[in-house]
DNA sequence: ATGCTTCGGGATAACGTTATCCCACACTGA
DNA sequence: TCAGTGTGGGATAACGTTATCCCGAAGCAT
């Protein structure tokens, strides 16, 4: 397990004293050429400078980080890192730009190994952590929150502890999807889409219940929340579908449920009307190309950072919880008109 | 730029010093309590341990770092975030039986951003590198590379350098596309796929040359590397398709050229026949089924940090180029016959 | 009772930086 | 010539760990 790297002889690496001396100087003199500190003369700075090239000499950052208390990176605690993440993306870009570096772990759906990252992001004292949170209680992040970690949760909330967050506007999206079908003539939508324990998954099945209310469509037989696995999803579908008045439309609740809908429906894609919550790649190759609720991935990411820097340089100001709006792409298969 | 996040006044977080004082021992006895050495007494060890838990202390993995010289953390420079990346997927479990966390940066397919990045990991002194190379030339790694940094280039070689590598047998996966088309009847099979500049669209472009030469069929015409834009691939396509005699079967080169042909033939991708290099996620949902040259992603990240930690126990070894190998899998697309 | 071993646990010096002090040197003005 | 004033640059003490020593007390045999 933990047998860490680092068996061979790899040749220690030259440090500040090691410059130093070859440049023939003090110590801190070194540093301050190093930090570019305007006090040093002109040809002692060449000297030090000619010293460094001529060692290969590269500062230690942790070194650094010790000693001045921060250590320029936060770390990203997404769910995946196997599947496309445009908000890893984001965050990744937006750091750059406030010069800071991303660790990016994943926890892979998984409560345990959630927290083993985070605590490891700690223990490496990053500066702020973004997270797509998993678990449904990170109370074991209130001593460090109180500590004044900045750490913002994404997609969800964090459960249990006050943490800023970026959301997507999930009802919203709902609603443009529902409406999108109406318009088109569909009375009867199906909703099939994430375990209700999951944050995502709540909000959506609830906002898809009250689209059915306001409208007055058929509700019961119509809402499949549930953890999405190959057979639940075909299950609910086989069963929205049979009956004497069978579904026209299909609402999915997240991209897995979507590509496993398409699955089960294989050529018959053509015959049900779908709109998929959040956007994918391929979407627009589909036959017919999928219509679908797209979430703002980059502002997503964005705003994140700007929340975690705020955080930072204000560890007291008020919690806060953004709201992104989402945007509907029809490209077909959600303007697909009910079966005459 | 660089505004580095600290404004505010974080409260300092608790250190080894105050549970010594707090359980009323000496620093060292807190260390190794904190380390589980044997050697400390049991009603010692409890009474450490519940100043740890009261304090809410967590050692700080920096200067642990510092102290032992080893940082327990690996780099992976990856061309792009925001895709599906199986292979820093598998770097990253792989890295987690072994006790490592991977730092995770994007290299933006740009020469100078990887080179920022890798240095930043240098910096940061992690225990080894897995790099999706794209620049030409890793001289910059040298004094990196002789000081025995453990490098393991993923995809395509590091240009300039000695340093261990993982790749796809990409001649043996256009050799089982060709076959495949072949045995299925086309002889005149067109080849579109990334610049020659880069390593994957070299080894693989003169892998369908060669192919096509030993089977005798046509050549000319027929062999479309160049960066992949939706034009170009566009235009590629056009140029092979028309003609008196055009060409009934297709091989793509990578992800990005397969989509942005499936883009173009719209509703008539069903006329091609079509086999693309590299998997993805939806190729099974199309129609027709993308037949695919399938890359063990999950292995190669397997290997890469195999090689890695091999390095690192014996900075002579050998430099040592492993190639994967691929599989070809049926889907529906490469397995069209040609239009009588 | 005394000498020897064993073993738990405390000072203290690193690791590679940066920040605080402080000194030595040149320069100016009377 | 001497006091006053910057100013470049060197010792040295942190930052939060761990490793090397070393000491004091207990256990054992004689």
């Amino acid at each position: 397990m933990t047998d860490r790297l680092g068996g061979g002889v790899r040749r220690k690496r030259p440090t500040m004293r090691d410059v130093a001396r070859e440049a023939g100087v003090a110590l801190r003199t070194v540093s301050r050429v190093v930090n570019s500190d305007p006090t040093v003369g002109a040809h002692l700075v060449s000297r030090v400078q000619a010293a460094i090239s001529a060692l290969d000499y590269a500062p230690d950052e942790r070194a650094q980080q010790l000693r001045r208390g921060t250590s320029g990176t936060i770390g990203a605690a997404v769910r995946n890192l196997a599947d496309a993440h445009p908000v890893l993306s984001a965050v990744d870009m937006a750091s750059r730009s406030h010069g800071l570096a991303v660790l990016a772990m994943s926890t892979e759906d998984d409560e345990a190994r959630e927290r083993e990252a985070v605590m490891s992001m700690c223990g490496r004292r990053v500066d702020g952590i973004v997270i797509e949170p998993i678990g449904t209680s990170h109370d074991y992040l209130s001593a460090e929150l109180a500590g004044g970690l900045p750490l913002v949760a994404v997609d969800r909330p964090c459960g249990g502890v006050e943490a800023d967050a970026v959301l997507s506007d999930n009802a919203a999206g709902i609603g443009m999807a529902y409406r999108q079908l109406s318009v088109h003539g569909h009375r009867r939508i199906a909703y099939i889409g994430d375990d209700e324990r999951i944050f995502t998954g709540r909000e959506r099945a609830a906002a898809f219940r009250a689209c059915v209310a306001a409208s007055g469509g058929p509700l019961s037989g119509m809402v499949h929340p549930g953890v999405v696995t190959s057979s639940r999803v075909a299950s609910a579908l086989a069963s929205v579908l049979s009956g004497p008045s069978p579904a026209t439309a299909l609402i999915t609740g997240n991209v897995a449920t979507t590509i496993e809908a398409l699955r089960y429906l294989g050529a018959d894609a053509g015959r049900l009307a779908l709109v998929g919550f959040d956007d994918f790649t391929l979407a627009d190759i589909l036959r017919p190309a999928l219509t679908v609720v797209a979430q703002n991935s980059a502002e997503i990411g964005r705003t994140a950072i700007d929340l975690l820097t705020a955080r930072a340089a204000d560890p007291g100001r008020p919690v806060q919880t953004v709201t992104i709006p989402v945007e509907l792409i029809a490209r077909g298969s959600g303007e697909l008109p009910p079966p005459v």
